[in-house]
DNA sequence: CTGTTAGCGCATTCAC
DNA sequence: GTGAATGCGCTAACAG
């Protein structure tokens, strides 16, 4: 109806070509900067103003036809409230931005599992040059159908070594119990998710590990990892005989339901119990009592697992990755030395 | 060094055709289920068996370049810590997986904002076959270069009508303004991003004039939506002569900087100032006192946005789009009438 | 009912 | 220095 004539096709190196006056090929090695080409700089100059004045673009599709290679990557993460999956993202978009790929996001229902090997077909389609996924439960599919794409796990460890990008999480945990060990608590506790991810499963065991080693007890609480999971987690420890005086959560929807069930039981901050999060945000220097946490390199994840995945897909090589900086103590006001401790009298 | 010859290349539509002995474009009219194939429904099982069998999977780039469409879209979001986004983006990933399309992602810094023009890059090398942006300042790019590629602007509208999937920000507001002034409050304030934003533009001008109609008044903030931002904001109202009685807060963010706000000042809630929450979380139930807000149709905006891109992708066609259900207020404990009211003697 | 053919737009090996 | 030719894997129009 409104100037149907201006329809232009987009240009093709044929077009640009036919400008220029030289075969299609010629014009594609000029823009390449293919050094097996010795072209004339004036030749050069006149293929790249041509190709720039009628808005060349390389087609995509063609191209990565040709190449074998589409220059993309698929991120699979699981479909939660919790906000490190978005920092993880956004690290691995900016990331993957730089490297000159894009990235495709699959969100993956907690309720409805799928094995790794179920996103194959995105490379076998060739829809994405490999996959980041952050998808395993542990044990899930080991000793099944081994990934035969480039891929690596990140944040959580794949049924097999050799492919994972995750973080210090021992790191946290040591920084959280030298914390209050240091302050003098003695009786610890974690609330934190389910043991079958493996993130929680690796911050138990060095929790287990750390403690041991310091003559320092810890309680386990494991539940769902939403608000309701932190409060019916932190109302069990407030009912047993010898109450802990620290307690470490797991992440930011538990840390509400617990601190609603410490406030519900008449238990002062950090008076009674000292509380850390492992989740940091800007939101909890703003609450009652400001929440003291371990900030965990969510972003610069993302990034390692792209480099990871990368070096996988350009060179087929790659290891295992420990991401442990910059993983830091946010002092807030919800610590401090439990109530007539021997810290006190030193 | 393990196995080098178990490397197999991954089956094309020649491979399957010479295992049935037939031509390799029967094969591909017989997999597509074209209706004008007639074939006879055992050969076609025969076909069905051997791709099934060689695990055949079809070249997505082949395919698009044959048929001049990816199947893929790309979704340009602001980088903010806002949870809205993510739910915004679930919608927008579930539905475009229904849809037999997947998703790009790219995150765009708030502080480095770029024309939306700037990403039809993405079509033009097909890369993607349209655009989803939430990309709009108001004003920003009005008159300058018009984008020529299938998209449209979701939550933020773009600089024209007629690509614009929105949610009914006026909607939301006369709900909240219903609320606090059935309870009998007639001193309101708002308090949100600045007006530069779409968004908060359009909630702004529909609370000037459902307020008027109402014999309301309402008193605006606008500052950064962060937890900062909501504090300062709050912070002034409170230093006002006349405080208002009842408070919006448009983002979560803010949100907790407007209760330490309050917290401080020694202002009650909801004894001295009612309290709405413009975005809903389940962490709003754990709070102190649990907060009320107006429940925001997020993922079926994505949902939508998704459906109207496709809309114009496939057919060309398209209209602005409203999302008005479900539009909620999640009632909790942050609002009360205010004190020595008129509502109370009524 | 099935085979032939011609590209989609590009990179690349080989001639000249 | 540059042109010609080939094929990546697939779809679709056209034969037979």
């Amino acid at each position: 109806m409104s100037s149907p004539s201006t329809e232009r096709r987009r240009p093709r190196l044929a077009d640009i070509a036919a400008a220029v006056d030289l075969h299609y090929s010629t014009v594609s090695r000029a823009l390449n900067a293919d050094p097996s080409l010795s072209i004339r700089p004036e030749t050069r100059a006149r293929i790249l103003r041509a190709a720039e004045r009628q808005g060349y673009r390389p087609n995509a599709m063609a191209r990565a036809l040709k190449r074998s290679r589409t220059g993309s990557l698929a991120m699979v993460v699981p479909l939660l409230r919790n906000p490190i999956w978005s920092d993880i993202q956004r690290g691995a978009l900016k990331r993957a931005e730089a490297r000159g790929y894009v990235v495709m996001i699959l969100e993956e229902p907690e309720d409805a599992l799928r094995h790794p090997a179920d996103y194959q077909y995105l490379v076998e389609e060739s829809r994405a040059d490999g996959l980041l996924l952050a998808t395993a439960r542990r044990g899930a599919g080991a000793g099944s159908r081994v990934l035969s794409v480039p891929h690596v796990h990140f944040n959580r460890r794949g049924p097999r070594p050799g492919n994972d990008v995750i973080m210090d999480e021992e790191k946290a945990m040591r920084l959280f119990i030298d914390l209050v060990g240091g302050l003098g608590h003695r009786r610890l506790a974690i609330v934190d998710g389910f043991k079958v991810v493996d993130t929680t499963y690796r911050r138990a065991s060095a929790a287990r590990a750390i403690s041991a080693e310091a003559g320092i007890s810890v309680l386990f609480q494991h539940e769902e990892h939403t608000e309701a999971g932190g409060y019916l987690s932190t109302q069990r420890l407030l009912a047993r005989p010898r109450v802990p005086t620290a307690i470490g959560v797991g992440n930011l929807n538990q840390l509400f339901g617990a601190m609603k069930a410490l406030r519900e039981a008449g238990a002062s901050v950090p008076g009674d119990v000292s509380l850390v999060s492992f989740d940091e945000d800007e939101c909890l220097a703003y609450l009652d009592v400001p929440v003291t946490s371990v900030s965990m390199p969510l972003e610069q994840l993302g990034a390692a697992a792209v480099d990871a995945l990368i070096e996988r897909v350009e060179q087929g090589g790659g290891e295992d990755v420990l991401v442990g900086d910059p993983l830091t103590l946010v002092h807030r006001s919800s610590t401090a030395p439990p109530r007539s401790t021997p810290a006190l009298h030193r």
